[in-house]
DNA sequence: TAATGGGTGCACT
DNA sequence: AAGTGCACCCATT
């Protein structure tokens, strides 16, 4: 709609050579603007088009970002290095993290937010309007399966939040015909008060004595999740500071480039003109579409060793994870390496929450050329719902052992038991066999996109708009939320478990634990990674490997590689900057087809799986319906590179 | 700040001749327009200065509303007689209400809402913007003590709602650690299944087969009356109808003329050359800041005997009233009638909810001179504060009497009883001295208006700003909301009660007790009434009389008399269009004040109530604190009348 | 389709 | 990590 004349060639991957490795720093560093990339603050004298320019911002300066929060933690990277030094990227301060926009994928896996620890972007760059900061974001956090809304925003202030899922449409019945609902929440995480919390608790202090912190509502009942990006003029320095504020979501993350908000923002690069920009969201979006790793959520490895990694599929909780299942769906091929292993790994970062087990299969220089794999049947993250209808912020839940029961009747729910420090993955399922290093990744649910002619009748389609719930709530939870009895309520902090369990049946290829932060994880059935110093992964009995051919040969477009910086990869070829949602235009050096390989999960559950699902009701899962328009882009491809 | 050309100059004082008494009618039936005098229709040729004219809306012509619906309650009144006749206004049809929107006060006090009937608003102006509806709304409602806001709106659809009351700035301590809530709403209100909502009530229809109406949660935690008024726009008829949806509220019902809401729309009306509608709304705020009593909620009485009825200042719950309480704080004088003459009051209308006994000082053609009574320490209404959390328009709750109880320690609650057709006041103190004849009435908290210079420092602008509750909730109830345990939670569905009891200390004048329907009442101090043929109170040991002398005669004004029939008494002679809150411009037609005689009461609580106030933790209650600016108008009155 | 009901983005207050 | 007024939007019937 708004063609706004500015171009915010905002290029997140830039390189920034002020990056200090794990050195504390207390003063503020403020770096000359001339090491920061920023292509904002290098564009074109601005000219306030919009409204709600800020009225403290006089100047027209092109002034730069500046590093001035505390590095503690730091991802080092050279402008042809992105690769992470070490584990500095687990390590942090006390007031948080500070993470370069570039790396936030990394920050976001790393900073789990069970302690509600912030993570600082910078640089940032100097907004002179408002309204520049959320598209800026978007091309942050688009690639990290994050639709950004904003939820509040004043002249000094743009809180964002993620979108709201679309609401199912059928609104199934009430079990229950009580009405009595329940919140639970927990607050206090911020003093050391350790006593219970369930209880009543009058101490000496009397009422209205102690100082805490309010307990919000949220203002909707079905977009509960806590993840905040808080943006924030400071007065005094006269520029934007970014924040995330708690890196935790009650919902799968997924890349969905047929949502209306993303094409508005596709369309806000093409009326800014920003090629850059655009070429990337068309690899991106073409990535998705052919189920290739998805660079932005690639997290180089700091073995040395990475030419041997071949893929990765597997993120294991760590021992502070709170959530077990007593269902064993794991589809993961040839488990070798058991909990022992794992507990080392996690030996090495305390910050840990998840640990992403991937397998590079080369060892460029940069980290475009990381694998990926999309998996069939994966696995959801465990969903952090906070306290359902209350206080989705509030992080520091304790779960009452003899709560840990769900409703076992018609609402889809299961007995679950609650077991802190228990792996949520049976770890003999899982593939070790070419691990010899630890990296961090995280999944993405991904949204398939078909072709514009297919995509009206492709169940994908339907799933997205009829039966997706909010922001990870079922529509069971809802109904929980609506008819829960005083006595069922009980359980009603354990919501999060019913998404997983249902969950679980559908995507057993991944299981992502943790305190209620999920990674990204992907839907797709399809394993794709490079084959390239691969190892061919034992299928099991579920699994299916399918070796594309080198048939694949994209046409180069006609749009000249300009060696932006916004290049992830700097060996990417660019993509046209059209809208074509055909693969046919990616470039062969982008993505380098004949190195990659598609392993084809089948959609079939185990025996066990099926008896399930029955019982839970989770026939109309939505990663279910996925699968199918994942088999139809599968043959799509199939069709074009005429395997076998 | 918008200054449309077009002046919808809305009367909704005009009087209709199309009305039809008690005759249902089936038919549509279409008035000439020219029986209409919907003045809005009559207005300039509508430029449609708003960017939301309705698409469908093309025409511009002048054609006027019509009656279309089945009119079940009827309010005949002549142009010069808008005595209603009978109690045909408590006649409702199955479909619900129409009622002219003059008289929509009748319908808000007949037509409370436990059953959810609706309340059809007949006639309504052609809008052809759907940005003159609040405006138009707010000359209806703004009188009544109701102050509205959109909810949602398109451009076939608004949906008002109450404004959120201001809320406390200082959050106060949570009393309880524990972060259990709970919700109670009843549905399956359009069923007849008498069953035990609360029960689990697993039929045999197994789950999610009955057709039931979702529970919803409202979006806020604070605004949760359910009060609502729907404007649609009909495109078959090409025109809008105007519906009162939930007539009761969770509050009580205040005109506060400070509040910025307001302002905006005198501005408008202003900016808009709405010259009666200025005057009328000056004279109401004129009589609000002089306790005078306000014309719109005046209700004519049809005994034909209403020069003998002096003052008002008592609403009696009927039969069904839920609800009474442990403590008395009747202030009321000189009890003379029983409860069985409240009882055979109620047998004359079944529908009623509330009776308001009213004195009528004098029989004047119509209803300006109708007296009213600015109360101290005015009872609340019992707020219909519907599930709390949850579903704020479920009007049909079930309250299990093993439940109640409320918290009795720091939270200021008390255990209260629930008793079916009990009176909520204690008759023994009833003055009904002067009751021979019954009529409806409500009464409304006025929040006191002082000089602009005086505002800032009265501490009732304090209370408006810091310590007020949104919409009937007190910091002690949304402190339950956050922190009632889960034995504690059982009787959340009672915080209305709450509301009752901590206002029950500072309101004793007046009690309204319904099914949570409150009727509007008076938080002022004082009682002004009409002496004429009035009979003095007698006043008990907590009331003070105090006889105003005939020293007050208000300047009349410079403006003319014009007749129009924006007045509700044509009589009344007109007030001058400032903005001036000094009541020296009044006219001594309009107000008559040698015939008004000033009651104070003290506003010391009887030492039963302080103890109770004090275990209550009320010194905080805005009530309270307007006293004190009551206090000061009324020293003000008495320096100008120097009484004594 | 028209009518009705509701979620939510987001800036105002 | 404001609450909410309001409109844009979607869903069901
Ligand atoms: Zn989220
Ligand atoms: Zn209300």
């Amino acid at each position: 709609m708004v063609t706004p004349p500015f171009v915010p060639n905002i290029d997140w991957n830039n390189q920034y050579d002020n990056i200090i490795d794990n050195k504390p720093i207390d003063t503020m560093t403020h770096i000359p603007s001339q090491l920061s990339k920023d292509s904002y603050s290098h564009s074109h004298p601005y000219p306030q088009p919009h409204t709600h320019s800020h009225p403290y911002d006089t100047s027209h300066s092109h002034s730069h970002a500046f590093l001035e929060y505390n590095y503690n933690v730091l991802t080092p990277t050279g402008n042809d290095n992105i690769m992470v030094q070490g584990h500095a990227v687990s390590i942090e301060g006390t007031l948080g993290t500070v993470t370069n926009p570039e790396n936030i994928h990394l920050a976001l896996l790393n900073n789990k937010n069970e302690d509600n620890k912030l993570i600082h972007l910078d640089p940032v760059p100097n907004f002179l309007d408002k309204a520049d900061i959320k598209p800026w974001l978007q091309k942050i956090f688009y690639p990290q399966g994050i639709e950004l809304v904003i939820e509040r925003s004043d002249n000094t202030k743009v809180v964002f939040k993620c979108k709201a899922s679309k609401r199912g449409k059928n609104a199934k019945e009430p079990m229950f015909s009580n009405d009595h609902h329940e919140k639970l929440s927990k607050h206090d995480h911020n003093n050391s008060n350790t006593s219970e919390d369930d209880s009543p608790q009058e101490d000496s202090t009397g009422q209205k004595k102690e100082k805490k912190k309010k307990k919000k509502r949220s203002v909707s009942r079905f977009n509960v999740c806590p993840f905040r990006i808080r943006a924030t003029y400071s007065l005094k320095r006269k520029k934007w500071g970014i924040v995330v504020l708690n890196n935790s979501h009650s919902h799968d993350l997924e890349f969905n480039p047929n949502s209306e908000e993303y094409k508005k923002f596709k369309d806000k690069l093409k009326s800014d003109n920003d090629v850059e920009a655009i070429k990337k969201f068309d690899e991106l979006e073409y990535r998705i579409r052919v189920h290739l790793p998805i660079q932005n959520t690639m997290i180089p490895c700091d073995c040395g060793m990475t030419s041997e990694i071949q893929s990765f599929n597997i993120v294991l909780p760590n021992t502070s994870s709170s959530t077990t299942t007593t269902t064993k769906n794991n589809l993961i091929h040839k488990p070798q390496l058991k909990k022992k292993i794992t507990d080392s790994l996690l030996q090495q970062t305390a910050k840990k929450k998840f640990i992403a087990v991937h397998y590079n299969n080369e060892n460029k220089s940069n980290s475009n050329s990381n694998s990926n794999i999309k998996q069939e049947n994966q696995l959801p993250t465990v969903s952090n719902i906070p306290d359902f209808i209350d206080d989705p912020f509030d992080q520091a839940k304790n779960y009452d052992s003899t709560d840990n029961f769900l409703y076992t009747n018609n609402s889809s729910l299961l007995p679950m038991t609650l077991t802190e420090s228990e792996d949520i993955m049976d770890l003999n399922e899982i593939d070790f066999t070419n691990i010899f290093t630890k990296s961090f990744n995280g999944n993405m649910n991904i949204q398939s996109t078909t072709t514009p002619t297919t995509i009206e009748n492709d169940t994908s389609h339907g799933i997205a708009s009829n039966e997706t719930n909010h922001n990870g709530l079922t529509r069971t939870e809802l109904d929980l939320i609506d008819n829960l009895t005083p006595v069922s309520s009980l359980s009603m902090f354990h919501n999060d478990y019913i998404n997983h369990t249902e969950s679980i049946l559908n995507e057993p290829q991944s299981r992502l634990g943790s305190n209620h932060t999920p990674a990204m994880n992907y839907s797709s059935p399809h394993h794709i990674a490079r084959n390239v110093g691969m190892q061919p992964i034992n299928g099991s009995n579920d699994s299916q490997m399918q070796h594309l051919p080198n048939i694949l040969q994209p046409n180069h477009t006609g749009i000249p590689h300009k060696g932006s910086p916004l290049y992830l990869n700097k060996e990417l070829d660019i993509l046209h900057t059209t809208n074509s949602p055909s693969p046919s235009v990616m470039s062969r050096d982008v993505f380098d087809m004949e190195n990659y390989q598609i392993k084809n999960e089948p959609p079939e559950h185990l025996p066990s799986d099926i008896n399930i699902q029955a019982h839970l009701n989770v026939s109309d899962d939505p990663l279910v319906k996925i699968h199918e328009s994942d088999d139809q882009i599968n043959n799509w491809l199939s069709s074009l590179y005429q395997p076998h």
